[in-house]
DNA sequence: TCATATATGTGAAAAGGTTCACAAGAATAT
DNA sequence: ATATTCTTGTGAACCTTTTCACATATATGA
């Protein structure tokens, strides 16, 4: 299905296009140009016309993008224009926040089950949902046919319910756990790792370092 | 001060490294060769090696590298051998979160003043800090010397804020709104938008993409 | 002590990603 | 109708990053 080998940064990039656009909308623009896009995300215009068009032909010339239209291409392009049965594993500091966090509704990650192995919380009701026992996991993920999980546990448990995630036959796992998941070669796996870019900032304060781009 | 022009992907597996290192330090390990390490974070031997060389020579041929002083090499490197003075802006969802989040604190970043505009929670104790009143943040930051700031408000208010915080002289900010920021060119941003990597997972399902690597 | 195995450090090659530059199409003004 | 301006789409050039491959150094075992 992959006409050309996308690059991850395209893939990102999208994210913010979309992000753009979704404000673009907003602010009733009809049509956008590379230049403007690129300019609200700090990109380049060249780079904004050559992400599009591994996707497609979506400008004119001499006018630039229909916002509208854009957006919705891209919603397509990303998945993001359906809903996306989403479990979230482990209900504590960052799990709570995450089940709040608008964000993902918005883009279509309905959080749809909660789990967590303290009996203090297992069965009472988090913003409108029961937090089931992790000791279920597999078969309750399979039963509520679940397609992403994210895990906002420990490091030192995220391995034994990684395995168990995989075992229930989930392909895509997002990680807050600052560790790194042995998974199976045809699983997506990716991390969320809030620490890295304080340590950027860091290196960036004592080193002067001068980026390419800010962010 | 900057030897070579260092790429952030390196700079991002330091941080990687680091992870690496103070979990070998736990497990008791004396030395580790790049090719250990390198599996631990589903990286390529040389890679790690390429990376190290930027900065010195830390390895000893037919042995490795030893772990303890490597580690703190690194630390070093990444300036987290010393306590950073944080401020965090927005005491919600994800900013309360934040202040529990023990990986923080682990590497020197010490959250040491809180501000939100919710009067019922200006002044009251939050995990032992009293939260103070974002109209007086240019003041309290320089107060308080703070050298990072963390901005964990609704998008809609995030540049304001931004510039309040531009003002106050500090040169590092975190921003976890989903929205891009303007600010002066001397100032290091950094962005943690924690939709894009789900945007990245639904992006895969969809597309069966073939990625270089995992994470 | 010598041979063998191990593993670093690093130029050079390869791969990958970004920017350039321009032809071509569309809109707008005269 | 025509000229002018605007802006896309894209091959090619350029730049950056990753990987390769090997000389070099150390450790280990016989």
């Amino acid at each position: 299905m992959t006409r050309k080998r996308i690059s991850e940064s395209t893939i990102h990039r999208l994210s913010l296009y979309y992000r753009a656009l979704s404000l673009l909308e907003k602010e009733n623009y009809e049509t956008v140009s590379s230049k403007e896009l690129a300019k609200r995300e700090k990109l380049t215009p060249a780079q904004v016309r050559k992400d599009l068009s591994f996707f497609g032909t979506f400008g004119t010339r001499g006018l630039g993008y229909p916002v509208r239209e854009l957006k919705h291409q891209i919603s397509s392009i990303l998945g993001i224009d359906r809903v996306w049965r989403v479990a979230l594993v482990g209900v504590g500091n960052i799990g709570s926040a995450l089940v709040s966090y608008k964000e993902f509704a918005k883009q279509g990650f309905q959080i749809v089950k909660l789990f967590d192995n303290d009996q203090r919380k297992i069965g009472s009701n988090h913003k409108g949902i029961v937090i089931s026992d992790i000791a279920n996991l597999e078969t309750e993920l399979r039963e509520a046919n679940i397609e992403i999980v994210v895990l906002a546990v420990p490091a030192t448990v995220a391995q034994y319910i990684t395995d168990d995630v995989v075992r229930a036959g989930i392909k895509a796992i997002l990680n807050f756990a600052p560790v790194n998941l042995k998974v199976p070669p045809d699983i997506y796996l990716r991390h969320e790792n809030m620490s890295m870019e304080l340590e950027y900032l860091s290196f960036a304060l004592v080193n002067n370092h001068v980026p390419k781009r800010n962010s």
